[in-house]
DNA sequence: CGGCGCTACGTCCGTC
DNA sequence: GACGGACGTAGCGCCG
């Protein structure tokens, strides 16, 4: 390979190893995601060991998502009408 | 057959007009459904058609369809906490 | 107004009953949507209650449903083909 | 209070704040879920400009996933064995 | 084991 | 016309 050309066996090694790498990276993260549910997982058996409703505090950090994305909308929808009018 | 038994033919055919009724009636509603959304995008269009902008339509739509949701979560929330409370 | 224009104020009104007309319409028809969704599902619970594999009957259903699309895109072709040769 | 007895009010606050503070904490780490998914994504969209197939991808993520639980439960199924015969 | 909530997938729309 | 982004729907796993 002194020409610098690949030779197709390189050529495939390296799309495998291409293809590895991504596969690994996505494998790493799924990892570090997993481990942060199960932190979230245990906050709530924490706050359930001290009486709390988990059902509820689920459903009051539903709202509270909801209520940032409502939020989010309506600052969308207005910047929409500003547009439409400044046009 | 005037004993009343079902061969096990019988109850193979019977089973299997039980499967395909159940297919089929699904597959009817879904063209419904298919119906429905394809007026749906007709009327989009012909908002369109006169001016309005469908993205910002879509958006009011889905806004008070949260607005909706939010108010019955928030009223699922407060039954959780008067039945709480009433404990 | 005797010469039938309408005021800038009508204008608007007309407008704002217009829009709030498209996105009635459509917020009537996504109802009637729901309730076709929610009638497929009982009709799966129906099944389910009977015995038969929800999943499977779902799988069934898309590959009929793809079995159709390949045959219209058999016609559509057969068609060309047809007019191509002058009918 | 210098008898450093908790005011009924002074008792809320402190539910309060650590109410405040479970849900502050999956908050939290509910944002650092997100960031990571969008991590994968990304990932996933570099992949797709070099011409792989994310669904592809995703299914050699799920089966290497599978095969690594079986694994697991082998392992547990031979500590299980050890166990039985004494170490 | 049944329901519910979350994730992932397919589809549609706007963009370049 | 392909691309990416957003939405709605379907599948899956956890909790009760």
């Amino acid at each position: 390979m002194a020409d610098g050309s690949a030779s197709v066996e390189g050529a495939t090694t390296v799309a495998a190893d291409r293809l590895r790498g991504f596969i690994e990276r996505v494998e790493r993260l799924e990892e570090e995601k997993a481990a942060i549910m199960n932190d979230i997982k245990e906050i709530f058996a924490e706050a359930k060991g001290e009486g709390y409703d988990v059902k509820t505090l689920r459903q009051v950090i539903r709202i509270r998502k909801m209520d940032r994305a409502d939020r989010q909308e309506q600052e969308a929808l207005l910047d929409l009408y500003l547009a439409a009018l400044g046009e």
